[in-house]
DNA sequence: TTATTTTGTTACCAGTCGGTAACATTGGCT
DNA sequence: AGCCAATGTTACCGACTGGTAACAAAATAA
């Protein structure tokens, strides 16, 4: 009596959901959230203007399930690198910069789906906006417990500088020449300034 | 024969033209150039939707009008950070950090507007974002030849790394929530990174 | 003065935006 | 079979998008 009961309907739409958050996960991405219309999704997710309406409320709940996939999938980037090096802080900090750096370099690579929504939409309130700063604060967080186990003396400073670079590394991917090489200059600044912030011993 | 003729058509125009722009270089950069109509650059102007497109060919030609002015700004902002420190390269670096800094953290600030438009309009060839690489590879430059003043090891490697201090604040300002006090921490990481290729030395 | 160019104003264009009412159809449950 | 809820489909809504044709008023040049 718990999930016998209608399995048809349910399949269809969960079906439906999934191909619209599949296609609002590519479309926004690419084209930016404003810049996709409704019409577009619906057409590339092959259902019906009215199938997405019943499975989500408006466009910008489209939008928050949006960002809690893209949330999903930066945690398992990071949580990758930094299974590279288990119990190895510095490792793990360097690891993360080296497989930023690479994926940032794909040419098909449109920055950083949060930094994006910032610059798409103004108003701080907006509730896509508040989802942007959970995002980076959590990293945050997680930067800091990495620095401070690395026996950094800063360990709040060290975790802020590496998220400068972090950022800045989102944005330069995007508005730098592909011929400045300014990604191959991440991980050996986080190197240094781990290295300033840990002292030398490894 | 060379300019008393019309004198007071072009003044009208000129006029025109002057608030045309001075209204898009505000909403522009607040509000964003795509979620901005030329109904409401026009309204904000004073001015007649007509006298617009007497003026500029497109609100894309407007547009790269707005750049340009935001470059004239930035180089007007990146040469008072300069003139502070005369035959000083190090100290210009670390002064331009610092005036960024404080300049990002003012709360009407909206991030670089390079940046913004680089994520509004995903389409590389677009000559916006031509006008983005631009101002990036020339500042990318500029820091490169201070670097070099400064007898950095590797001056461009340097300047890179300088560059995603930089796109990092101008983003982080607009992605982490104030209380995080990312920005605190640019000009610091920024002088480790710059004594370490330089040496301890000034 | 007359003729011509520039200006301001209105109305309008086709297209797209996010979102919905209404109805036909399908499917499962009893 | 018969009912009922969830689907799929179409057409539509008012508001807004960037951009223009057409015309009246004004100012300049001759």
């Amino acid at each position: 009596m718990i999930t016998p009961k209608t399995e048809r309907k349910v399949t269809a739409a969960a079906d439906a959901q999934s191909q619209i958050l599949a296609a609002v996960d590519e479309l926004f991405y690419r084209e930016g959230a404003r810049a996709v219309g409704v019409d577009t999704v619906v057409k590339r997710a092959g259902v019906n203007k009215m199938s997405l309406y019943r499975q989500f409320e408006s466009k910008d709940g489209l939008l928050l399930h949006y960002l809690a996939r893209r949330d999903e999938k930066f945690w398992s980037y990071f949580d990758a690198s930094l299974a590279k090096h288990p119990g190895a802080p510095k490792q793990q900090l360097l690891q993360f910069m080296a497989d930023l750096a690479k994926r940032a370099q794909r040419p098909d690579y449109r920055g950083c789906p949060f930094v994006n929504i910032a610059a798409e939409f103004p108003d701080r309130s907006h509730p896509a906006r508040q989802a942007v700063a959970a995002n980076k604060t959590r990293l945050l967080t997680q930067l800091q417990e990495l620095a401070e186990a690395a026996n950094a003396k800063d360990a709040p400073g060290l975790a802020r500088m590496l998220l400068l670079l972090i950022e800045g590394a989102y944005t330069a991917s995007q508005t730098c020449a592909a011929d400045n090489h300014v990604l191959a200059a991440l991980a050996p600044a986080a190197e240094v300034l781990i290295a300033a912030a840990c002292g030398k011993a490894d």
